[in-house]
DNA sequence: CGGATTAATTTCAAGCATAAAGGTTCATAC
DNA sequence: GTATGAACCTTTATGCTTGAAATTAATCCG
């Protein structure tokens, strides 16, 4: 066994991000957890439906349909069945786009903002409850960092 | 308009735990992302089939269908259909745990250890990779932060 | 103009995920 | 021994998610 130093540098490097990554995942696996069965006992709802509730909401004159997907990064079909599904309970509408007859515009409804807000208070209540062991200064570092990785990603 | 330091400290702490939380979902979704299609391209397999294999890799003598929906925080009827589809293409089998009739023990097969070792490999450089701008004290660092947050939520 | 390409959206099939209900089997207590 | 309940797993219903195919509309360009 050798004690080479370019092995013994190189390898706990990868280990140790393989390690972070499941951290990564874990916590963020458990915090949504518990987003989401808070969303279903108190507002039957859903963590995917609040994701488009809360895109419709940072754009009051709606959005078209790609527009939405490419905003939440799922796919076109997923949105198709997320605003069909808000629609049926009166929560958004879709709107036809003046001059172009192929694309449609979702927004919410009077209703659909209405509970918006309230679903909105209660998620950040729950998010700052969550995560409070986490003070502001770290979380500006950890965000930093957590930036860069979304970023290199994408290129 | 007061400018209360009450007010001023504890307003941003909880705008900035709630940023902090996005900025993680973000990050995490673009890494899943990533490894989803890649998994998909690569091995013709998904995540939820490579996180079966993986915690069955880690216990050679296999794990009875409620660990395993324990040991990876999903529903059990989630993992019976996993497990389902793992033994349909021979990646894995379910054994009777003798003295319980009730009981039975999900393991991989050789040709799923086999298939398992390969994904692993490539999947480790894949983290490694997307992570790369992460240097290990930072990780470290973060590592910790992210381990009190998983901690604190499941009290 | 007309044909091809691109864009916007929906539909489809398959798989993932949950919660709730169902069916056995086991353990315990009486 | 048998009743009560707990443990284990699957089934069911519903919703989320993807990638690919299909549909319709706009645009490009020769």
């Amino acid at each position: 066994m050798t004690t080479d130093p370019l092995i013994q540098s190189r390898e706990p490097a990868s280990k140790e991000r393989l390690r972070l990554w499941l951290r990564l995942l874990k916590s963020t696996r458990v915090v949504e957890a518990e987003l989401r069965e808070k969303l279903r006992l108190e507002f039957a709802s859903t963590l995917p439906r609040f994701d488009v509730m809360a895109a419709l909401h940072r754009h009051p004159k709606g959005l078209k349909m790609s527009e939405l997907s490419r905003f939440l990064m799922v796919s076109n079909g997923n949105v198709t069945g997320i605003v069909d599904r808000l629609t049926e309970e009166g929560f958004a509408l879709r709107e036809q786009v003046p001059g172009d007859r192929r694309a449609a515009r979702a927004r919410l409804t009077k209703k659909g903002i209405e509970e918006f807000a309230q679903q909105a208070a209660a998620h950040e209540a729950w998010v700052d409850q969550l995560l409070a062991e986490i003070d502001p200064v770290l979380a500006a570092e950890l965000g930093q960092a957590l930036t860069r990785i979304s970023d290199q990603v994408e290129e």
